[in-house]
RNA sequence: AGGGGUGUCGCCAAGCGGUAAGGCACUGGAUUUUGAUUCCAGCAUUCGUAAGUUCGAAUCUUGCCACCCCUGCCA
């Protein structure tokens, strides 16, 4: 037994030290019917987290019981992002391979006298059923023999009904004040190809009863859920009860993930993705996980972000500057490192001549100061916002008559400005200091704001996007599908990089770039820095 | 209205009868060849609220208030 951080924890240790349970065995069980969110990443942590935590199990199980929605494409996405994400499931299982044994443990709650054929509508159920405060009324058809039961429902399996002619209900109780328990409907008739089990099937049972029994069969000891389930617990005991089921799974319920701004309803991005609203399911600006990670952020990066935020039953909205602190962290510590110029400003060093190697730290962070070698010479760019004509109090950077270092470089000052019609500034004409050198400077000058460069000869060209995050309106309900992206914060820019960042591995190189965390992560210096990026700035707005 | 949940700093979140952890955010200040990072300091006399039990309560009891979920043959 370890030491609890949550509550779930503290569960399974009570339970371990009891002597309830002596393994566990968790599953992350989502539907195949969209991607997988952010949310699920939260649920993912923590059903993989107690298979680490307790050196128990943990299988992927692709809870299908509705082929109306589910799809191939959906269980190939969601496994892709798993292994990303760095998870490894014991076993990959489908709510469709227990087909067999849910049914018959639905012939067995008929053998028991707990389950009955019903022939009401589905409209008549829904009527039957009372309200909040009224109990609903028992169908006509509660009290049929087993033998009538089991004839009918074996009728319904094998094709002899009509779509929603029939149903198989349960008796539990319609007084319960619980809804969920006034004999809730365990299989229906549905005549629809199943993406894995086929046409084998024109009828399929319902999540109450085919969750418990697929958590049963597997070995599930604990299966957690989100909060919205808690008033299925009881139906979800009800079927491992009646069914004899020993060791019974403990359903336990978890508040879901909600990030400021982030829109996490799968129906809503499901439309987004089929009305072309995005470029699809992994476009930068979806909080899916493959659109984050399109985006550049890190794996470990947001599973440092689900441990953090904790588990608990509060319903809670985690600010996005959260997720964005635990990607710096993890970006400034591993990224690696290069110059940058988005909004190129030619500068000639006047009194330099021919080009120079020099050591550029990779990432200092790296106990191991790993370098690499860049190349100076008379002919570079900056950034032209490192440059301003009319400087604000406290402005570091260059400017006429002033000087600022190179980073890793040589320090330089401004001599002349050759201007564009319209007065801005077209290029710098700045003489540098030789005994300025980065690493031996002598020269005894302070600079005092340094900016980063790249040399003209070799600079690469470079358009970058940056991305908003799909938001949320005010007035986001769920039912209007009105245009909500974040269009105005998908900005490309032109700018040139060295050489270095092209051929690197490019994915990793713009990794950082594509997140958007310049100004922590210092890809450009300066101001500009800001103005470009920080998504949390188009959150402000 | 019936049932099920939840209320601890702007946002997460520990705490489980002995006198309010931590993180994010924010504010100062120091270092810095990335105005980044790092660093140090500050940031709940109070735990939805009102009573009660107790030497002692965020923790126990009771009442009240607020918010979330539930009337699919979805999951």
């Amino acid at each position: 037994m370890t030491e609890a951080t949550n509550f779930i924890e503290q569960i399974i240790n009570d339970e371990l030290s009891t002597g309830k349970v002596n393994a566990v065995q968790t599953r992350f069980p989502p539907e195949p019917n969209g991607y997988l969110h952010i949310g699920h990443a939260k649920s993912l942590c923590i059903n993989f987290g107690m298979k680490d935590k307790y050196n128990g199990k943990c299988n992927l199980f692709l809870d299908d019981t509705n082929p109306s929605k589910e799809k191939e494409e959906f269980v190939e996405a969601i496994k892709k992002d798993i292994e990303w994400l760095g998870f490894e499931w014991d076993k990959i299982t489908y709510a469709s391979d227990y087909y067999d044994d849910i049914y018959a443990f639905a012939e067995k709650e008929i053998m028991l006298g707990n389950a009955f054929v019903c022939d009401m509508t589905p409209e008549e159920i829904s009527k039957n059923r009372g309200t909040l405060t009224e109990a609903g009324k028992e169908s006509p058809y509660r009290n049929r023999t087993v033998e009538e039961n089991l004839k009918l429902f074996r009728e319904m399996r094998d094709g002899k009904y009509a779509d929603g002619s029939k149903c198989l209900r349960v008796k539990i109780d319609m007084a319960s004040p619980n809804i969920n328990m006034r004999d809730p409907v365990i299989y229906r008739i549905l005549r629809e190809h199943h993406y894995r089990a086929g046409d084998k099937w024109c009828i399929y049972p319902m999540y109450d009863f085919a969750h418990p029994i697929c958590d049963y069969m597997q070995g599930v000891t604990h299966s957690i859920c989100t909060l919205e389930f808690e008033d299925h617990r009881p139906l979800y005991d009800w079927v491992g009860i009646t069914l004899g089921f020993n060791p019974k799974p403990r359903q336990i319920e978890f508040a879901r993930l909600n990030v400021t701004n982030l829109v996490m309803s799968k129906r809503y991005l499901k439309k987004l993705v089929e009305d072309g609203s995005v470029d699809g399911w992994d476009d930068p600006r979806m909080p899916t996980l493959t659109g984050l990670r399109n985006r550049g952020v890190p794996a470990e990066a947001l599973k440092d972000f689900c441990a953090r935020i904790g588990v608990a039953k509060a319903n809670s909205e985690v600010q996005i500057s959260y997720l964005e602190a635990c990607i710096r962290e993890y970006l400034n510590i591993h990224a690696e490192r290069a110059m940058a110029v988005l909004k190129p400003l030619k500068v000639t060093i006047t009194n330099y001549e021919g080009s120079e190697e020099l050591d550029f730290d990779i990432n200092p962070n790296d106990e191991n100061k790993p370098t690499r070698k860049i190349t100076f010479s008379k002919n570079i760019y900056i950034d032209a916002d490192d440059f301003s004509l009319c400087p604000p109090p406290k402005y570091h950077r260059l400017k006429i008559d002033g000087v600022v270092r190179l980073k890793n470089a040589y320090i330089i000052k401004c001599d002349e400005v050759i201007y564009n019609e319209d007065g801005t500034a077209k290029e710098l004409l700045c003489s540098y200091y030789p005994d300025s050198k980065s690493g031996s400077d002598t020269s005894g000058i302070k600079a005092k704001g340094v900016i980063q460069w790249v040399n003209a000869e070799d600079a690469v060209d470079i358009k970058i996007r940056k991305y908003g995050y799909l938001l949320k309106d005010e007035e986001y309900s769920g039912q209007d599908f009105s245009e909500r992206m974040n269009k105005e914060s998908v900005t490309e820019f032109n700018g040139k990089v060295e050489p270095y960042f092209m051929t690197a591995d490019e994915n990793k190189a713009f990794q950082f770039l594509r997140t958007g965390y310049f100004k922590k992560l210092t890809i450009k210096s300066g101001e500009i820095a800001s103005e470009i990026v920080s998504l949390k700035d188009n959150f402000n707005k």
